[in-house]
DNA sequence: CCGCGGGCCTGAGAGC
DNA sequence: TGCTCTCAGGCCCGCG
């Protein structure tokens, strides 16, 4: 579940928990995830304090008082969830409600006030790693990373010249996490469906001239961090997995105007359109062939 | 550098 | 019921 708006929830369901706490223990079902620990990964966690939590993209950042950051990523089927500690935890146990071990549970944070953090993981496309918090802006996976969506670099006049060039679609540009960060297939769909503009169109036609952006790319401008903003107060989309730490499920895949929606009318005032499904880049995009242009 | 295709994993759901 | 097939919210790598 895990586009910006399903880590930010997730961000703001752990942070109560995990701000300020000091973790005693940490336990690993197995060395990897999509890549392995780095190494003593639970050793080197063990009685450090968590300072803040933060999000970078789509991937979590717990800072650690010893200088090192705790960096995660859901890959496509995480999830987090919170145990609280009535009673003792039982030694050596990923410790579900029901008394049940959940099959894909690879990492529990045991934390001094009883509550576990349990990270779940059944496609293991995830990633843990262990980085001096200074240099988290060169590692690989960070350094590449384009602008926030929710932040203020993000104007037409930034997006236009980011589309500058681009032969691709507008679809894969958006999805490109080296221009703006943290949209995922999801987020692309439904921004692009209210700015009214084509996934089909290529980027390098919505760059305008010399500082001036188009109409299209002024939409986009708005409609990104619009439905971010939408998604993250309904606590993210749920389609399989849970969004939130708690169990609870998201609300925004009832507000979704395309995604799944194939052969549903457009929602459009005004439009009779029909939702129709593509393939872009292997991956499948939903739009309005009629008010998307 | 850019853009594309394939690979990495497991599970859910559809269709037979 | 059980099998096979397709698809899934992400990212990385290697190729041309």
């Amino acid at each position: 579940m895990p586009e910006l708006p399903e880590v930010e929830t997730v961000r703001l369901g752990l942070r109560p928990v995990m701000e300020g706490a000091h973790i005693d223990r940490v336990e690993l079902q197995r060395g990897d995830l999509r890549r392995p620990f780095p190494g003593d990964f639970a050793r080197r966690l063990a009685g450090r304090t968590v300072t803040a939590l933060r999000r970078r993209a789509k991937y979590l950042v717990a800072a650690l008082d010893d200088g090192t950051c705790l960096v995660m990523h859901l890959g496509m089927s995480g999830s987090f969830r919170i145990e609280t500690g009535e009673g003792t935890a039982a030694p050596g146990a990923f410790h579900h409600p029901k008394g049940r071990k959940g099959p894909h549970d690879h990492v529990a944070f045991h934390l001094r006030s009883g509550a576990r953090i349990i990270y779940n993981d059944p496609r293991r496309f995830g990633l843990m790693d262990l980085l001096p918090c200074d240099e988290l802006g060169e590692s690989p996976a960070f350094r590449s990373l384009g602008i926030e969506p929710l932040g203020r670099e993000l104007t037409p006049g930034w997006l236009g010249g980011a589309f500058r060039g681009r032969r691709t679609s507008i679809k894969a540009a958006l999805l490109d996490q080296r221009l703006v960060a943290g949209l995922g297939n999801i987020y692309v769909c439904e921004a692009l469906w209210e700015a009214r503009v084509s996934p089909l169109r290529e980027a390098a036609s919505l760059a305008g001239r010399e500082g001036r952006p188009t109409a299209a790319t002024r939409r986009l401008a708005e409609a990104i961090p619009a439905v971010m903003k939408r998604a993250i107060a309904a606590g993210g989309s749920s389609l399989r997995n849970h969004a939130r730490t708690d169990g609870s499920l998201g609300d925004f895949q009832h507000q979704f105007k395309v995604y799944g929606r194939t052969g549903a009318p457009c929602e459009r005032r005004g439009c009779r359109g029909v939702i129709r499904r593509i393939v872009q880049g292997g991956r499948s995009t939903y739009y309005c062939p009629a008010c998307q242009k």
